[in-house]
RNA sequence: GGUCCCAUCGUCUAGCUUGGCUUAGGACACCGGCCUCUCACGUCGGUAACACGGGUUCGAAUCCCGUUGGGACCA
């Protein structure tokens, strides 16, 4: 058993190379991202070499659609790999003549039992009390046929043990005896998953195979085989696994679990970075994380070995947290296509789109949210909210509004300063405080009771749309004002 | 069923390697105060955990054993 520092290339050691190696079977989940997220931050962290191979083997399952979502979401994620993808349904030929080494070496056999036969002996062995599994009967046969249907066997040692050095949870033992000989070749000549792995993660020149923990049991099969072939043995991390928050495996029951799904909720990929990566994951009490910093830092010595469950409000959390850093032309950026696929018209340009989006960047925990928060600044038709009228717009005196908005109109200049300036002069003249104007304003602005402030929402809105709509809100209370018999009888 | 892994607030976790510095720290969520033109942000404070049982030790969240619970893999 090879002992290293955990995740550490020394000097001397040849360069560190990763990979994620997912089956396209459908799209790219959160801990499968993770799962790669991890893979790419110890590469870069050693200076060393990240390798995407697409375990494409079962054309039953892989589908195109499938290849394309992990390859988009990877993309998406930022986890940039330096080689590949390779694609296994590719290498078929790569595989025979290992195969063909390990039947010349003896570490391999043929074996013609049936699929029924290993049945029966498995349940024969049960009804027994013995541990079920292949029980070796074709072992030492010298009589098989090659051209004959066959599968082929690897000849697992007898007794003795295998250990795993697992990066993460230290030294597994695994009891030989428990490891029955398994098949790496079937009928049909195709390679099973175990030998493939092993084959690919070889010639590929894989040092670290970081992955799931649902593989811990099978590496001692894989260590074997590294062996009877006489190949380095990498070294190993499992990390732990996700789990719902009903602490079941995470399924889609729980709610998103596509990578993609985040996209289009409007999630900013270096804040799912961060979250994936505090998953399982820490530094210190550090919650937030660059991406340099999660480079910086990354190492497995502070990987846990415990399961985690999926917290999808401290992934807002952590969204908002980098969105409300994020320089406002940057996020404006990344809003516009969102606002774009509302068909949506922006009024203004690049630099105002950046300047509407300052005023809701703490108000927000996502794209979406932002730009649902941002319709009042989109679009002319207001909505408005029936209880915010009554209890705002009706009681509001129209003759303070109108004073407002003729203050508003005199403005030469249009900025936070002008605009407060005006508020003043009004509120003074009327003697009342700021909240009994600016409520009704707000309302008769957004058709709402929640916006941005008051001064940097009729900044960005413009002067002539401010003016229109507190004409309109005059109209309003006017129309109410000449109904008001019909007030109170609903 | 067999093998393996795991076990600190509801959740993510620090602390465990090298036992005392821990009245067990941080974060999300939650509750309350402050700030305040609304909503947020921010800020201050609060509720809340070492699964259980043995051992080792002057002393255990930290080491060992067992139990229980959860998970994975094989079948």
């Amino acid at each position: 058993m090879t002992r290293s520092p955990r995740g550490c290339s020394r000097e001397g050691m040849s360069e560190m190379r990763t990979r994620f190696a997912p089956s396209p079977s459908g799209y790219l989940h959160i801990g499968g991202a993770r799962t790669a997220l991890f893979n790419y931050l110890l590469a870069r962290r050693h200076g060393g070499t990240f390798v995407l191979r697409i375990e494409d083997t079962d054309r039953d399952r892989s589908t195109d659609e499938s290849i394309a979502a992990i390859l988009d979401s990877l993309h998406w994620l930022g986890l940039q790999w330096d080689e590949g993808p390779f694609y296994q349904s590719e290498r078929g030929d790569v595989y025979a003549p290992y195969v063909e080494r390990m039947l010349a070496s003896g570490h391999a056999y043929r074996c013609t039992c049936t699929p029924e036969e290993v049945d029966a002996m498995r349940q024969k062995a049960q009804a027994e009390g013995r541990r079920p599994g292949y029980d070796g009967r074709c072992r030492d046969r010298t009589d098989v046929d090659p051209q004959a249907p066959h599968v082929v066997r690897f000849r697992t040692p007898d007794d003795g043990e295998t250990g795993v050095n697992d990066l993460i949870r230290g030294p597994v033992l695994f009891d030989n005896r428990e490891i029955d000989d398994l098949v790496i070749r079937r009928t049909d000549g195709s390679p099973t998953y175990n030998f493939v792995v092993v084959v690919d993660d070889a010639e590929m020149r894989v040092t670290h195979v970081v992955r799931g923990e649902d593989h811990l049991s099978n590496t001692p099969k894989q260590i074997m085989m590294y062996k009877a072939l006489g190949l380095p043995v990498p070294e190993f991390a499992h990390l732990p696994l996700i789990l719902g928050p009903d602490g079941g495996r995470l399924s889609k029951r729980h709610g998103a679990t596509s990578v993609l799904a985040y996209q289009d909720m409007g999630y900013l990929p270096d804040a799912v970075i961060n979250f994936l990566a505090r998953l399982g994951w820490s530094h210190g009490d550090q919650e937030i994380f660059t991406r340099a910093e999660l480079i910086e830092h990354f190492s497995l010595d502070n990987v846990g070995s415990s399961a985690g469950v999926f917290n999808g409000e401290k992934l807002e959390w952590v969204n908002f947290q980098h969105l409300k850093t994020l320089p406002a032309p940057q996020l404006a950026a990344a809003v516009k296509p969102l606002i774009e696929a509302r068909a949506w018209q922006i009024p203004g340009n690049d630099a105002w789109l950046a300047r509407m989006v300052a005023t809701l960047q703490e108000r927000a925990k996502t794209l979406s949210e932002l730009v649902d928060a941002a319709h009042y600044y989109l679009q002319d038709d207001l909505t408005f909210d029936a209880a915010a009228v009554d209890k705002h717009l009706a009681t509001a005196s129209p003759a303070v509004l109108g004073d407002l908005r003729a203050a508003l109109a005199s403005l030469t200049m249009w900025d936070t300063a002008a605009i407060q300036g005006a508020f003043e002069r009004v509120l003074e003249t009327h003697a009342l405080k700021l909240g009994k104007l600016a409520q009704p304003v707000r309302v008769a602005l957004t058709g709402g009771t929640v916006s941005p402030g008051i001064y940097e929402l009729i900044d960005v809105l413009g002067k002539d749309r401010v003016l229109r709509r507190l004409d309109h809100a005059l109209e309003m209370m006017l129309d109410r004002g000449q109904g008001s018999g019909a007030r109170g009888q609903e």
